[in-house]
DNA sequence: ACCTGAACACCGTTCAAGT
DNA sequence: ACCTGAACACCGTTCAAGT
């Protein structure tokens, strides 16, 4: 039993160097995400890796789907969410309004690239929306589409949600000491629900 | 006609280099945008930056400064906005929804930043916020608290609107062949101001 | 005193030489 | 056939040597 997993060598697939990545990533952030770094993490040289990987930038787009496809769904019954305090985001999608379902859908997703400082940055790069979001993306369109949105909409609301989420967190990157940051993100959150979703069965209340 | 601004030498203040920067990645971009490129705009040495300037990130935050200063106020007198359409942003504010002048300062600095791809980029890794940026958020402030925020509620409602514009402006250099992008902050704009601004006034709407 | 060419310590990427 | 040490062409930054 002296290991069976930390000791992998020989075989040297795309796999192990993102999840050498991932490692270096969440350890010591982005900027020492070098090729050097991984090879070293991999016990092989630098120059290896190319005959597994095109250049750095696929990396960094493999590891933007690493992390994508691992979002969470909380809505969902096999997905995890917040391991912690499932409560609240069960609740999201129970109550009468319609967005909240999204708004807590949201609120997880910010957690989770919250956790991983590095993710909003690779993502923002990553010269492809990472493939591997399909299974989160198609999630909130029907999300979204519950909450009585025509598929022009959800996507349309789906982008928006994305942008005022990644700017959160690429600024809260940037300046981390900015105060009163967690809640600002719910708080930016729920007036962009409640926009988009009144907007659609609002007509009724304005018009007559 | 051989030449007369083109021809600076000699002095060499932070003017000048910030000048030099912002040349170089507006018909660069960023990625072109290194010291010695700069220097060599300046006909002089890399190393002479650096009396004037303590590193690269100092550059870019005063190239950030530089370019928040100009942000267009289209609402206000002396301010330029867009040269070649005035009626559309001075329409806004003078219909009778309070959000329209605040939709309208962010489409125009939308367009600000859309002309500059490499702004929002520079202003997003910025390690402080861009002093120069005090006075359109001071009108921002204004334009909120005009559309019945408080003071607390004004400042989240700014760095919500700062964070979508962030958001969809990085999404967009990195992925410039998305189909309607123009179309799609206005959308997300209009909707999240509707979520805020109907949020504020809306209590006395939805009890009665 | 002020400027700067050359050097230093990195980086991503390539390639000829190893097995 | 597959791997990799050493080299290449950059980068930001520093410093001793110039004027």
């Amino acid at each position: 039993m002296t290991q069976d997993v930390t000791y992998h060598r020989r075989p040297l697939n795309r796999q192990l160097i993102v999840a050498a990545a991932r490692r270096v990533a969440d350890s010591d952030g982005l900027a020492e995400l070098t090729l050097r770094r991984v090879a070293g993490e991999l016990g092989t040289g630098q120059a290896s890796l190319y005959r597994h990987i095109a250049d750095r930038a696929e990396l960094l787009g493999l590891l933007a789907e690493d992390l994508a496809t691992s979002f969470p769904m909380p809505g969902r019954p096999d997905e995890p969410g917040e391991p912690g305090e499932p409560g609240e985001s069960a609740e999201a999608g129970r109550n009468g309004w319609a967005g909240d379902a999204v708004v807590g859908q949201w609120e997880a997703m910010y957690a989770y690239l919250a956790a991983h400082p590095w993710g909003a940055r690779v993502i923002a790069e990553g010269s492809r929306v990472a493939d591997g979001a399909h299974s989160v993306a198609g999630h909130n369109l029907a999300l979204l589409r519950a909450a009585g949105l025509d598929d022009d909409d959800a996507v349309r609301a789906y982008r928006a949600l994305w942008h005022l989420l990644l700017g959160h967190l690429l600024d809260q990157t940037a300046h981390p000491a900015t105060p009163g940051s967690p809640g600002d993100f719910s708080w930016a959150l729920r007036r962009l629900v409640a926009g988009i979703v009144r907007a659609t069965d609002a007509p009724a209340e304005v018009d007559s």
